[in-house]
DNA sequence: CACCCAAACGGACCACGGTCCGCTTCTATT
DNA sequence: AATAGAAGCGGACCGTGGTCCGTTTGGGTG
């Protein structure tokens, strides 16, 4: 007899099912870092991983969406740096130090993997995750430098300008340098606080 | 005798391509607004306007181009207002009222012509015109109101969270309503001024 | 172990963006 | 007006993302 859930779980995952998620996910990485994402279709992802197109769909909605899925193993692991690496990125060094960091290492990342990013589109930022998390913790950096006013708002104000789309611009057509890129941010980030 | 171009001149253009042009942006603009972005396929627009696919792309360059071009029509419409339109967004009212009638108008501007410019994608960033004249706009605002510093880095990152990926992430995840966005960047901009 | 059915699978199929190349049309020149 | 050649045209064709549905498989039940 099957027992009732009473809260809507979110549905356990079949083994087989889980197997090829794991395939699936394995052979994205190794293509797109062998061959770059320009050159991965959905086609080859799936002959690589042993299984039919439709399976790709099904586990990953769309392209946009198994490329979020590649990037967020990379996200993860920073994530992981900011929470518990080394400061001044991680714990440990006094907040204003923390959040320039935290925005230098932001920019570099979001440049070094700008043609993943670009190719997870929108399943990218609406990755609870990625976008979420950064707001959180500038909020929290915020709060600790006890700046006042609408948080996220401002947590929001300060990221923006660290996003691919507007990086893209200043380096590719504007040829700002990054360091300069770097020692505005850092100045946005003074003024702000104030 | 054909007098040679001292400069290389834009290559003038013939008759029937110009009256092409035109039909296909009148198509795709008639096409865009009666049945949306998302359901407007090249196909269409070529048979609308009665001319091959080729010509399309040849004009275009490709979808995004396409778009990008409709979009510069009310997008352009918008630049005039700002340059000559009655006060406080147009000329007349002092600096910093421009700067906030300023960014509260692209605000909305960039909220109505959102699938727009997302169809449109990097080609409508990239476009000279659109980017470039806001930040040359913030540029000229800042420097009236005696801000100094890195103005070109500074007026970007005011702008920044004015981007459509940034508006939608609050709008559509966040569910923030635009007034408090508009608050939100009024406290921004009078932080950044100082 | 045999049975069942929901979940998962896979590949044929479709629509759309983009390219290519042989043909047509414009315009400069005499 | 005739001519030549460049610029433009158009639609058959291709690759890729995404869907659909008949078939297979996992794992709970008696």
């Amino acid at each position: 007899m099957k027992l009732l859930p009473l809260a809507d779980e979110p549905a356990p995952e079949r083994a087989d099912a889980a197997r090829n998620r794991e395939a699936i996910l394995a052979a994205a990485l190794r293509l797109v870092e062998s061959r770059g994402v320009g050159c991965v279709t959905m086609d080859t992802v799936a002959t690589e991983a042993g299984v039919g197109k439709g399976t790709l769909f099904r586990r990953f909605d769309s392209r946009e969406g198994l490329m979020a899925a590649v990037l967020n193993t990379s996200e993860t692991q920073w994530q992981a740096s900011v929470i518990g690496g080394p400061p001044p990125l991680g714990p440990g060094a006094p907040a204003m130090e923390r959040l320039l960091a935290f925005g230098h290492s932001r920019l570099r990342t979001n440049l070094t993997h700008a043609s993943l990013i670009e190719a997870a589109g929108r399943a990218g930022q609406r990755s609870v995750a990625a976008m979420s998390f950064a707001n959180m913790h500038v909020r929290y950096l915020l709060r600790e430098l006890g700046v006042d006013g609408d948080l996220p708002l401002l947590a929001t104000a300060i990221l923006a300008p660290l996003e691919l789309v507007v990086l893209e611009q200043q380096v590719e057509r504007e040829r700002i340098p990054v360091e300069r890129l770097e020692a505005g941010w850092d100045d946005l980030v003074r003024r702000v606080v104030g």
